[in-house]
DNA sequence: CCGTATTTGTCCGTATGTATG
DNA sequence: ACATACATACGGACAAATACG
């Protein structure tokens, strides 16, 4: 069952590799487990030539690894490893920040804006579902509309892999309004055209979900472990 | 010929994942130039399935990429590409030296020290094949010296990825005595503990670089063709 | 525009290595 | 420690798509 609905649109292996990193992301497949190729090839109704090269090209991107003669398992981080992907994400992000003052059109201002109001809106009836995806697409559109493809696949990689650690998208903590004041200063700096303000503003969004985290994972250890 | 003389240590698509990611970085396989699963296979004295696996993992390292139905060809970069790997180095290597000014160790400022002697004296000898060298490891030390591997990884990657760009590696421009001078800085301000003028050298660092770059462009573009 | 040669995409069989009782 | 079961690694073959004459 489950078998590809797709058919004859492109390879089997660029389709396999988006299922299987949607798996993998979403944590349908759990952070250290063992992926199966004969099992993977089954449910596809495939073979498994396809499904070793979506594995090899998965595990060229971080989320899944190999070792040889015992096979594929999904990757697991550990917390120094996820505030590495922060400090990381968070000079990118701020190079986002810094390329958006320099060049961002009207249009793309404008753009922020309506994002912005949209999570105000959202923040004042604190209405946490509707921020969300919100909060995802502002992102999403930042990181795209720099006009930096080098960057934008950088970034979105390092998002993938912030899935793999077990404490999954703590969202905005400190409460919504807190983090769109956060937001407004960042389309702010864009806005008065200055790059120096701007990149320090983005980074600092990202790194303050870093030391949230931190706080909880310190936060964590010193509770009695329950599983 | 040229027979893999590593047997068994390890699996064949990682020996040719290595051997294959030498010869699109060197240039032995020129840029844009199609890759012939088959004949690979014939070289390298194995079947075509590890080469292909092998290949997945260079076209997610953005060496190569593929063709449904057509092939894999090695990736050709255009000035706009590189300008933009340039401004993502920038800012991974800005990182770099914000990471060492904050928890870099006597030993590592120690050795930053040994390596920037070592290309003064280089300098003043005016020896460029000596300097050459020295400039790469003092480079990839600092990378390896943050003790974040996320950083080093997508540092690594960009650096390959800019080995495809035609005009090839033109080393340090201005002299080898400017370029000793902004290494000066940057190490200065690691050992002044300074995050903030630490990032701002190290990230300026590679900007020159793109900027020479531009500038080398710009120039001939200005010029008659003669190819 | 059609036929042929070449190359890719996929599948399957076998050997080798690992885990487990 | 040994044997068995199982999964991976690799090779080889067939079909489909593309390139070329």
């Amino acid at each position: 069952m489950d078998q590809l609905s797709v058919l004859r649109t492109s390879t089997l292996q660029s389709v396999l590799e988006k299922e299987l990193e949607k798996a993998v992301v979403s944590g349908q497949i759990a952070p250290g487990a063992r992926v199966n190729e004969n099992a993977l090839a089954g449910q596809f109704g495939v073979s498994r030539g396809p499904v070793r090269e979506a594995l090899r090209a998965l595990e060229a991107a971080g989320l899944v690894y190999s070792i040889p003669n015992r096979g594929f398992f999904v990757r697991r981080l550990d917390l120094m490893e996820a505030a590495h992907i922060y400090d990381v994400r968070a000079a990118l992000f701020g190079l986002a920040g810094e390329t958006l003052a320099r060049n961002a059109s009207d249009a793309v201002l404008s753009e922020l804006d309506r994002h912005l109001a949209a999570m105000d809106e959202a923040a004042r009836a604190r209405d946490f579902d509707a921020y969300y995806p919100l909060n995802l697409s502002f992102h999403r559109y930042i990181i795209e509309a720099t006009g930096n493809p080098v960057l934008a696949n950088h970034y979105l990689d390092l998002v993938k892999q912030m899935h793999l650690f077990r404490a999954r998208s703590l969202g905005p903590g400190g409460g919504l309004s807190v983090s769109n004041a956060e937001h407004r200063e960042m389309v702010e700096a864009v806005a008065r055209r200055d790059p120096a303000a701007a990149r320090e503003a983005f980074a600092h969004h990202v790194i303050r979900a870093k030391r949230r985290l931190l706080a909880a994972e310190e936060k964590e250890k010193s509770l009695p472990r329950v599983d």
